[in-house]
DNA sequence: CTGATTTAATTCACATGTTAAGTAATTAAA
DNA sequence: TTTAATTACTTAACATGTGAATTAAATCAG
C-alpha cells in the first residue's frame, strides 16, 4: 500500500469519475426523452440516414455485441430504427425509422447545447486537447504495451 | 448532422474508449484471481487494514450503492471481507480479512507493474497530467456547468 | 419524550457489461 | 464440390449500472 499511488491518482479511477461527471450532464435530458444515454449513442451513430451493421454500430457506440443486440431489439420495438436487408445475411443492418430521425433532430438540439456548455465551462482548447490525449493514451495501449 | 461533432471526437466516446483500453491492462490478470474489476476496486480501497462504511467505499471506488451491497456479499461470502461492528447502526463497515489482505498483496504485486508498463508507454509525465485535467474537468463540471 | 425528518443501506426492476457457448451464413481449403 | 475454418450475430448466465421505493436507525423539532 505504501507504494499505491493515493486512489485519487489512480488513471482508472479518474476515468471513472470523469465519465461519470461528463454523462451526468447528458443523463436527465436523455431520460426525458424516455432512452437511456447508450440507447443515445446508438440513435446518434445512426443519425442523418446512416445505415450500419451491427458490427460497426457496436465498435462506434463503445457497446459490446451482447448488449447491442438487446439495445436494437428495445429500440426496434419503439419503432425508432428498422432492419435494412442487406447482401451479407449473416449480418444486421439496421438505421433510424422517421420517428428515430425526429427524436434526434429534436434531442440532439438539447445535446448540443449541454456539450456547448461543457466546452464553455472547461475551455475549447482544454477540452480538445483531452480527447486528443485519450485517442493517444488509447492508441499507445493497444499497440505499445 | 452538419453541427454534430465527428463520433471520433467527441468526448463522451473518448472517455469510454480509453477507459476501456486501460482497463484491459488489468482484465485478464484480475480475472485469473477469480474476481472482477470492480471487486478488486473495492479490496484495494480496504487494502492495508482500511476500515470503511458503505457509503464511503461506494464514492472512492465509484460504485452505485445497489452495486456495493451485492459485491459486499459476494466477498464476504467468499471471505475476503468481513462486518466490523459500528457505532451508527444504520452503517455497515467492512474491512479485509486475512485471505483479503492475501489475495490484494499477491495482485497487487502484478498490478503494479500493469500500471507501471502503462506509465512508460504513454509517458510519465503525460500520464500525471492526464489524471490532473481529468480530475480538473469532473470539478468543473460539478461546480460550474 | 414523542413525532417528523433525515440518513444509511437494502431491495426491486430493468438496462447494460462481460464472458462463453451456440447458430447460421460466408469463405477457404482439399 | 464437400468439408473445414471463419465471420456475424444471438443466446445464456451472471455481474454491475441505474433509478425508485423500502426499511431501519439516528437526529431534530416541538
Amino acid at each position: 500500500m505504501a507504494d499505491a499511488p493515493r486512489y485519487d491518482d489512480s488513471l482508472t479511477i479518474a476515468l471513472l469519475r470523469a465519465r461519470e461527471a461528463v454523462t451526468a450532464q447528458f443523463r436527465d435530458h436523455v431520460a426525458a426523452g424516455g432512452i437511456t444515454l447508450t440507447q443515445w449513442r446508438v440513435i446518434r451513430a445512426l443519425a442523418g440516414g446512416t445505415e450500419l451493421d451491427t458490427t460497426t454500430l457496436a465498435h462506434r457506440c463503445v457497446i459490446l455485441a451482447p448488449s447491442l443486440t438487446r439495445i436494437i431489439k428495445t429500440l426496434e420495438g419503439r419503432g425508432l430504427i428498422e432492419k435494412v436487408p442487406a447482401r451479407d445475411r449473416r449480418q444486421r443492418v439496421v438505421r433510424l425509422t422517421a420517428d428515430g430521425e425526429a427524436m434526434f433532430t429534436e434531442m440532439w438540439a438539447v445535446s448540443k447545447t449541454r456539450y456547448a456548455a461543457i466546452e464553455a465551462a472547461f475551455g475549447r482548447a482544454e477540452m480538445h486537447n483531452l480527447v486528443e490525449t485519450l485517442n493517444k493514451l488509447r492508441t499507445v495501449l493497444e499497440e505499445d504495451v
